[in-house]
DNA sequence: CGACTTTGACCAGCGC
DNA sequence: GCGCTGGTCAAAGTCG
């Protein structure tokens, strides 16, 4: 599952660094190249070995916005829970400062910022103890603390359109990922419950904000072995924080972004 | 009352 | 050594 996960975050990264723009941005179209910047992305606070992943995502206009609306992170399937905030030298915007608090003694920790050359667009700044895995994702989707995510506050934002889908079919033993039938180990299969799961464990997330907006960033699955097109939203957070995983079981589930979904999916423009 | 945000203070790394 | 800067702490206030 991790690795399916690393894979989509792969894919996601590479539809991603399209968007990486700036100086500290280099045209970095790989998984690697993308490391390769994070890790040199900040040399200070070496006191602790740590992972670092960097994305830029477009503001949300509906989502977050809770405070002063500049360094309010987007919505995802995490709670996190600020901790500080320090205006940036050079940046008109301060830098926001969460934790995890997802589980106990979680060290995940972000920084959310506003992007000084392009203001529509939050950069966000995911930090982990070195091997420390990510929260599971089943801690925060089904968890029993769903964190009540921003309070909406009218926040006059130009989002940028930006759509990635993950478009899962689950078949026998097999998923249809993308038109291709893709054979998968049952551990594997296991590890995608919680997709299926979504479909009645998760209604909040269908009617969230997210879900609902058109020009939201949006994952698309579908149980096909139901018959049940189940989409659900998937933040870049999310994304990122699994592409951090790394010891992965065995699957091979590719997944890649598309700039559309056709045929029983939905499209999003 | 617990979880959260806010914000000033403190600490540590780095460059000069 | 000193100042600058970024990251974290912790007390106070807010909210549900």
């Amino acid at each position: 599952m991790k690795r399916c996960l690393d894979q989509m975050a792969r894919g996601y990264n590479d539809h991603e660094s399209s968007q990486e723009t700036g100086p500290e941005s280099p045209n970095s179209s790989t998984f690697s190249d993308m490391k390769a910047l994070i890790s040199s992305h900040s040399p200070k606070r070496s006191r602790r070995s740590v992972d670092k992943r960097v994305v830029n995502v477009p503001m949300k206009e509906m989502e977050g916005s809770r405070h002063k609306g500049d360094t309010t992170p987007p919505s995802d399937s995490w709670a996190w829970r600020k901790y500080g905030q320090k205006p940036i030298k050079g940046s008109p915007y301060p830098r926001g400062y969460y934790r995890c608090s997802s589980t106990k003694g979680c060290p995940a920790r972000k920084q959310v910022e506003r992007s000084r050359d392009d203001p529509t667009m939050i950069l966000i700044t995911y930090t982990s103890e070195h091997n420390h895995p990510w929260p599971a994702a089943s801690s925060s989707r089904n968890g029993p603390k769903p964190k009540p995510e921003a309070k909406p506050e009218p926040e006059p934002e130009v989002e940028p359109e930006v759509e990635v889908d993950v478009e899962v079919e689950e078949e026998d033993d097999k998923f249809m990922v993308l038109g291709r039938e893709i054979e998968t180990t049952p551990s594997c299969v296991d590890e995608f419950a919680w997709f299926t799961e979504m479909e009645t464990t998760s209604s909040t997330i269908l009617e969230s904000p997210i879900f609902s907006s058109s020009s939201e960033k949006k994952t698309a699955v579908t149980a096909a072995s139901d018959d049940v097109a189940v989409f659900f939203p998937m933040g870049e957070e999310d994304e990122s924080l699994f592409a951090d995983l790394g010891e992965l079981p065995e699957c091979s589930v590719v997944f890649r972004h598309r700039s559309s979904v056709v045929g029983s999916q939905v499209e999003i423009f």
